[in-house]
DNA sequence: GGAGCCACTATTGTCAACAATATGCTCTGT
DNA sequence: ACAGAGCATATTGTTGACAATAGTGGCTCC
């Protein structure tokens, strides 16, 4: 069992060996990373020169992209990166919200005892961590840690991919992008050990209740957190 | 095996007008509507030549389509398109009920007076149609019709798309395969009317319940149908 | 001097040939 | 006759060149 996996290799990488594949992936994380800033326009033949491939994988892996809704495209305008709004950012925790909360009240049905066990364990890690380090940075990562276990034992595949896919890298972007963006993780932990006991209980409706709750703080958090900063820039 | 007709003015046919694009669009009804089969293999030189088109777009096309979950792809041995089981259509729905539901809250929130007044003449239609000829076959694209304005209505991007461009036509494809599922339109219609209601009195927790309950009850409605005629074949 | 048109350029869309990999078949050995 | 290895073939992955389009700059005309 590892928390919060190292670095680029991301829990979501059984991608393939194929030069898209791996093109995919790594423009991925440049996206994400930011080093290829929100809003800049993707060059093809630039990046293809930088990734060392022909346009056909790279243009396939720009395709994958826009599908994960990390960039738009327009025909004969090219791709451009999503610039993550306040406003998106809304929309984004309220699909969470449903999305996840629904994961829960599966996870409450279908969780084997060892997966739970699995879980309690993260989260001991997690408490730790926090005592040690008084609520490090590492945090963002190792809650998602939590938030995939979760999804990860709901047992509805579909809706797994839908988070981990596709919602769980537009959150990392986001992070990445404010990661001064701190706090939370005491009440993170508390609220975490509320849904175990919830799944524990094979509570589905708790579950799910739980785990909105927990997503609509934390957008709430962040509502306050970016409009206070944008009041302090203007 | 035939290619699909040309006439493929689907409600979010947005598709540009590249060859990519095109063939995206005529792929993707060719699939929904079964001309390609579940399960079937996608050979790409044969479906270029079928389509008019050169590999290149064609690939791309296959690449939006697995994003759509319409097909799978595995590297060096191709893409198939996806075989709908029980399973499958299970977890739609439930995908399906986290979002709508959602969305159906949002909609309450969010939706003008003149969207709701747009969403009552819907269901006036729908009802007319339904007395005239006594629970018809267009009623499964009209119940979505339905479901897509309140979608459109809810005011979240991030979700609508999610709904609209993947998960509908998974759907979409599910009913065309088992098109002799029909009944239940008499008791979508009330279920209808009770959503404009919650709508109405801008009553999220109500919307969003009547919602899930229509989504669920649809579920139990098709996993009846399902196993039962699973029972006769074997 | 400003506005509109035209050509040019940079970039995206498309294609056909080439390379690499998987699958199925044959051939051989026991 | 059967199992396994190796080859042949079909299919996917990749590439560089070609075509078409949108944006840009300069030029002319009013």
């Amino acid at each position: 069992m590892q928390i919060a996996p190292a670095d680029a290799p991301s829990l979501t990488d059984h991608e393939d060996n194929t030069l898209s594949g791996r093109t995919t992936a790594d423009l991925r994380e440049a996206i994400i990373k930011g080093d290829i800033k929100a809003g800049e326009k993707l060059n093809e033949p630039s990046l293809a020169k930088q990734f060392k491939v022909s346009r056909g994988p790279l243009r396939e892996a720009i395709r994958r992209l826009v599908a994960m809704g990390l960039v738009t495209h327009k025909p004969h305008q090219g791709a451009t990166v999503v610039t993550l709004g306040l406003d998106s950012i809304m929309e984004l925790y309220d699909v969470r919200e449903a999305l996840e909360g629904k994961a829960a009240a599966l996870a409450a049905q279908n969780m084997s005892d060892e997966q739970i066990a699995h879980l309690k364990r993260v989260l001991e890690i997690h408490r730790r961590h926090h005592e040690d380090t008084a609520g490090e940075y590492l945090q963002a990562e190792g809650d998602f840690d939590f938030h995939y276990q979760v999804i990860q034992g709901c047992g509805n595949r579909m809706l797994a991919d839908q988070l981990c896919n596709e919602l769980y890298h537009l959150v990392r972007m986001f992070r990445y992008q404010t990661s001064r963006f701190k706090s939370r993780s005491q009440r993170a932990l508390v609220e975490h050990e509320q849904l175990i006991y919830a799944i524990e209980q094979r509570d589905p409706q708790m579950a799910e209740m739980v785990m909105r709750h927990h997503i609509a703080r934390a957008k709430q958090s962040i509502r306050n957190f970016l409009t206070s900063e944008e009041d302090h820039e203007q």
